[in-house]
DNA sequence: TTTTGTTCTTGATCTTGGTCAAGCTTTCTT
DNA sequence: AAGAAAGCTTGACCAAGATCAAGAACAAAA
């Protein structure tokens, strides 16, 4: 299932729109667009179709990629035949260049789940032209703390929470409203949502029942949340508590 | 259990050996001596007992930490009642590091479990000087990334692995042997090592029995592994396989 | 429309690891 | 040395979630 396969789609330089989609992301918000393009110019746009791997775990990482559109799952495997989804990235993130810093080695593998246009940057001019922009420095380390954090919480969720509460977490970080009453919408599906949030889908189905005492209601990908406080309450609530 | 409490040892600067001490860590691995003194000119060297805390999650993030002798936890919390250990740090080791990048509050907190002697450093003078010193930049991209690796790692094992094949993997890191048999010393004891392994103690002690059908043997924290390729394959090893 | 395949849900059962309780060392106090 | 307090192990039980199996809802294809 799944294979590197040829290339799809492979297009020279970046356009001027691309570039200017790639401004409009956390990373290179309000670069200069000469600086960015010059910083893109030996970057190749690419697609590909779901089930298809860009890299796995321990790749070189020669490279990084921005993903323009599709989804990306993110994922370590224990054997072969076990793998768990660390992330899911969508349109407007990049991903992979932690890996590039680290010891050329890619930390985790990244496959399409939905049909993907991406951009792929090579590292090394990328690296040279680092050491002259301090302000992009700060940014990609302020993304790497984010990662980092977004990966301390999640591992104290795993080792702490139950599947009802992981499942209430995440719904409460796909909504502003910090009280009262809310609608959220499922970005992808349960299968994958499962993975992400570490159990299998009949788990997740089940969580999704024990939230309907909490006031969490509706169908199919998207649902409703009676009361914001409520459920965040039960999601922090230690058993004895 | 515990309080911020008053200061301990605080003496002014940092003396030469301190310095030198610092420049064998990764992060500061061969930097002018005179630089690293500029550097940590406005560092204070501070010592705190077991159970004392340095910071809490959310703490305002203005300084990081670089630990001298001891051994410090670095936890989240889902409640004031549970909290769970991302990592153990050593002697030689800086902490905090990544927190002050992100949004100026710490990622976790910090609590004493062997008496510690460390250096504070105040964030500020630290970032601006980051502007001029690309070599810096560099490793301390790498160690962030190294720390995502981390991780990435344990997200991977708490979702996929029984608590005996984290045990053995945890064992498996503190050997070099690629091969044959191997002598290791649990590095703390038996209590932090369940929590950081994501395990209750009792867990811990059923693993380890686990273990010897896999040719673990030894007592108290000094442990014999027969042979490390035999305790790797039933790490790696999903059901199935 | 019927067929086929996919996604999601539900039920029954089993395994893992947590909880509670007891006992045994080892170490620290006094 | 005696007592107290940790640290560690073991056993009995329980609960959360995985697994297995079946069925419902829905979509794409013939």
């Amino acid at each position: 299932m799944s294979e590197p396969s040829s290339e799809a789609t492979v297009s020279g330089g970046i356009s001027p729109e691309i570039l200017e989609q790639i401004r409009q992301a956390v990373l290179f918000r309000g670069m200069p667009r000469d600086e960015l393009a010059d910083l893109f110019s030996s970057a190749k746009v690419d697609s590909r179709e779901r089930g298809e791997i860009l890299f796995r775990p321990g790749d070189q990482a020669d490279r990084f990629y921005f993903l323009l559109d599709g989804r990306i799952d993110l994922y370590v495997e224990s054997s072969k035949h076990k793998e768990s989804t660390i992330d899911l990235v969508g349109a407007g993130e990049a991903f992979g260049i932690a890996s590039i810093f680290d010891r050329g080695q890619f930390l985790h593998g990244a496959k399409v789940v939905e049909p993907a246009r991406f951009v792929m940057v090579p590292a090394e001019p990328f690296l040279s032209y680092l050491g002259n922009n301090f302000t992009l420095v700060k940014s990609m380390m302020a993304s790497m703390s984010a990662h980092l954090r977004f990966l301390v919480r999640q591992v104290g969720e795993l080792k702490l929470k139950t599947t009802g509460q992981r499942l209430g977490s995440f719904l409460l970080s796909l909504t502003d409203a910090e009280e009262g009453e809310a609608d959220v919408t499922l970005p992808y599906d349960k299968k994958l949502l499962a993975n992400r949030l570490g159990m299998k889908p009949e788990s997740l189905s089940r969580a999704l029942g024990k939230l309907r005492e909490y006031g969490v209601t509706g169908e199919h990908d998207i649902l409703h949340i009676r009361d914001v406080d409520r459920l965040r309450e039960f999601c922090q609530e230690a058993d004895g508590l």
